[in-house]
DNA sequence: GATCAATAGTTGACTAATCAAGTATTGAAT
DNA sequence: ATTCAATACTTGATTAGTCAACTATTGATC
């Protein structure tokens, strides 16, 4: 009898239900595999992963900046305490907040200068060690793990 | 110009710089979303997915128990408060420790009758959702996708 | 049998995440 | 003009996660 390779990493003895269930827990343990890669450069410039999220948001929105509520939204990983992972950006001199003049509900955030040198010198390494994880798998393998995550997500909400 | 699916649900404007972090992104974004479905039918039980996933090692291990170190290896993510996740377990009475007779280092862990009965009404719906949840991929498109995941697995740790 | 590195886990101090309940502001409908 | 629901956060209380330093035990070596 073949084990699967998750269930050798997971030392498990008994085969999963299905396979829905093994691409299940396959996904999130990937997930937390490359996490932990990232997080370890990350560490190095005492960010999270989640910090590192918002600011790369933030660059991306540029000089109109966006509100606090519009960056939950557009984070990879919900976050339901955004507000305090601003305060502490705050703090650190990398996030700038501003209430919306038009809009007295909202406070607006920009990414400052000192945030923006700091992914400037985040880009390449990152970008590496993306390419360096996913390099087992060529152009065409890459483009069906998309398109199949991309299958999965659409789903995912409506169940 | 086409945006790709990752590109429109984060809101983005630039394209990715490479597929290989719009595969990376989208292991991350696909296994969030997973985990909030999850995370619902937990949360009526009152379980954290951490700790459904140490109840479902301690049950496959059955009589003769795990020590707390084992159980960390064996959980589909990392977690470096293993211990006090088991505290708050046993504070529940779904988990029963003991030292070890022969390895005074160890502490043996077992799931209590309780924890197997909260497992096993769990059983089914879990199945369920994660059966929905792959629904829309083919067989042959669950196992492509557990076989890519897999082999990103396997150099991530070496990269 | 004494020393010493390795293993197994715990603890303390700190940071971060979660949930429910709250405030301020807006827009729409009387 | 006034009420009322909706929006956009914020706060307090609680729980959980992280990191480094520590204790206890074991096994190996001299």
């Amino acid at each position: 009898m073949n084990k699967s390779k998750l269930q050798q990493e997971l030392k498990q003895n008994h085969p999963f239900d299905s396979a829905a269930t093994e691409a299940v827990i396959s996904i999130h343990r990937t997930a937390d595999r490359i996490r932990a890669r990232l997080n370890a450069l990350l560490r190095s410039f005492q960010l999270t992963t989640q910090q590192y999220n918002v600011l790369r948001i933030l660059r991306g929105a540029g000089e109109t900046g966006l509100p606090t509520l519009e960056i939950r939204q557009r984070m990879i990983e919900s976050n339901p305490g955004i507000t305090r992972l601003l305060d502490r950006l705050v703090t650190k001199g990398l996030v700038h907040r501003q209430r919306c003049p038009t809009d007295r509900r909202q406070v607006l955030c920009w990414a400052t200068p000192e945030a923006l040198e700091l992914l400037a010198r985040l880009d390449q390494p990152v970008v590496e060690i993306n390419r360096q994880m996913m390099a087992v798998l060529d152009e065409d393998q890459q483009q069906q793990l998309i398109q199949l995550l991309d299958l999965v997500r659409s789903t995912v909400g409506t169940v």
